[in-house]
DNA sequence: CCTTCTTTCGGACGAACGCTCGAACACCCG
DNA sequence: CGGGTGTTCGAGCGTTCGTCCGAAAGAAGG
């Protein structure tokens, strides 16, 4: 029976939100708990009412984040079956998640390392559904004899997806809206694309590989 | 003049080389000079003569690692012309040297932001360097009429090329050659999609949005 | 053997860290 | 008004951090 303490939850909530842009603005370890009883005005000794350390804020930032994520996720692809259309839903869904979430996501996607033992396992069992709807939409797409490995495009994809926190600006670069449908487009396209339209491109020219893999050796 | 000192070169080498291994493992800031010199064997001031301070250190790695990549990009550049073989060859280039350079280019990817001042801006030089030479390809290869803006596309490529830390295993995943044609597949064939073909899907099914970005928001 | 230059290291400094304790405050129900 | 519960904080604990100093060991040539 989860009691009604809007105060208390108003406050966690102030301290989680500060917490996450302090932390993605200095990565998790330079962050200090000091920094965050400036920020939100709360004593040092006062933030521990909240938390009970360092590790468990980290772990209430990304988990109440990723949970949003997959929550709205789930109830946007209820009843939709069209595995096209199902897979525009969740690059709209997180791109949109994360343009307007940006500091937390941030947190979510850098800071993944940043967990340790019961957290991080957490935190993972969520990454691996996620990714597991992801891998799963990606199946029903795959056009017969792609010569695409289906691990490599869910990666990839998620690439796309959260690296934005490394160069987007949602008040510079062009609406989320747009960017969900460049991603979209070009993911879709590649990912759909006849496989046999290919194989006059890949045996003509094989430079990259002249130079073999022993320029990267020691 | 540059003397000739192999033995301090060589162990700079393996200070370098074991630090990046540490830091990419524990990151920068809870890697300790304590950590790098157990695993060096050299005395925690003796590493002092090689570096003198751990955020030169990180610089260390950073710029070296990336010279390499660089370097070896515009030597394997050299006289080729066709824009699709050029962008071939950057994937290629990237994805081979980091799977040889697993741990190096991790830090370099994901300990980014850990560096401050001037050695900051002596990276990011570099990598703005490499994001124009990648915009440049893509710009001569972009489909007349292509809906995806240059700086997206851009940072999608980046997005899968440097995400793979996070995920590939070279000795469990497909090989890395197989992987440099998948992304190339993916990201070529999206980005070469006929516009036209396009539009019947965008205008069809806009469910995603119907949400509107009032979830999104707090 | 002596000199000079490079390389190594034990030990210690001050600062910053995560975290805790016991006392004090604020509020509500009787 | 009194007492109980939820909330806040100043002060400080023990630890670890990056860095520095002065001395000494090793290598090389005269």
């Amino acid at each position: 029976m989860p009691e009604e303490r809007p105060a208390y939850d108003a406050k966690l909530d102030l301290i989680v939100r500060t917490a996450a842009a302090i932390i993605a603005d200095k990565g998790f370890h330079r962050a200090s708990i000091r920094d965050i009883s400036r920020a939100t005005g709360v004593s040092l000794s006062g933030l521990y009412y909240y938390f009970k350390s360092k590790d468990e804020l980290l772990f209430l930032i990304q988990d109440h984040c990723f949970g949003r994520v997959l929550d709205n996720l789930e109830r946007l692809l209820e009843g939709v079956t069209d595995p096209e259309e199902r897979l525009r839903i969740l690059i709209g869904n997180h791109l949109r998640f994360f343009s307007a979430n940006m500091k937390e996501m941030k947190v979510l996607s850098h800071e993944a390392g940043s967990l340790t033992g019961e957290y991080r396992e957490r935190v993972n069992a969520k990454k691996r559904r996620y990714a597991e709807v992801c891998a799963d939409i990606l199946r029903a797409l795959r056009p017969a004899g792609s010569p695409v490995d289906l691990r490599a495009a869910t990666f990839s994809l998620f690439g796309m997806l959260n690296w934005i926190y490394n160069w987007y600006h949602p008040d510079r670069d062009e609406p989320v809206e747009a960017l969900a449908e460049d991603v979209g487009h070009l993911f879709l396209r590649g990912f759909l694309a006849d496989p046999e339209a290919d194989r006059k491109v890949f045996v003509a020219g094989g430079a990259p590989d002249d130079a073999g893999p022993s320029i990267w050796s020691r």
